[in-house]
DNA sequence: AAGGTGACAGTTT
DNA sequence: TAAACTGCCACCT
């Protein structure tokens, strides 16, 4: 059983659409805690094992880099994930990040 | 109960 | 120009 806070994180990452990313402050920002995008990277570290699942794969850091990658089962599986979803990623980082970045207060037409 | 940690981000040197 | 430091706030021990 994880907090609110948590399952509010998780919960946007679940609103990431297929082959798009986010990054740790755009979800922070959305949750209304921009100075707290720490504290997402840290929900993302319990968001495994929780349903629905959470595509933490799909979250990096605001650089497009795979900096959680290590904390998946096999550290190029969540390279592995985003390449299924149609994502070029060379050396832990996102090509075309910006391209494939989608944030949750554009799809809110914030 | 108190202190330390961290899958980040922004600012300054 | 790039590299390094600090701030941050909820979770964990």
């Amino acid at each position: 059983m994880q907090s609110d806070f948590f399952k509010d994180v998780f919960e946007v990452v679940r609103l990431v659409p297929y082959g798009k990313v986010t990054s740790y402050g755009a979800i922070a920002k959305y949750l209304g805690a921009a100075k707290s995008a720490r504290l997402v990277g840290y929900a993302m570290n319990a968001a495994h094992g929780v349903l629905p699942l959470v595509p933490a794969h799909r979250v990096v850091n605001r650089m497009g880099m795979l900096t959680g990658k290590h904390h998946f089962g096999h550290p190029l599986e969540m390279q592995e994930q985003l390449e299924k979803e149609g994502i070029r990623v060379k050396d832990d980082c996102i090509e075309q990040f910006e391209l494939h970045f989608w944030d949750p207060n554009l799809a809110l037409n914030l």
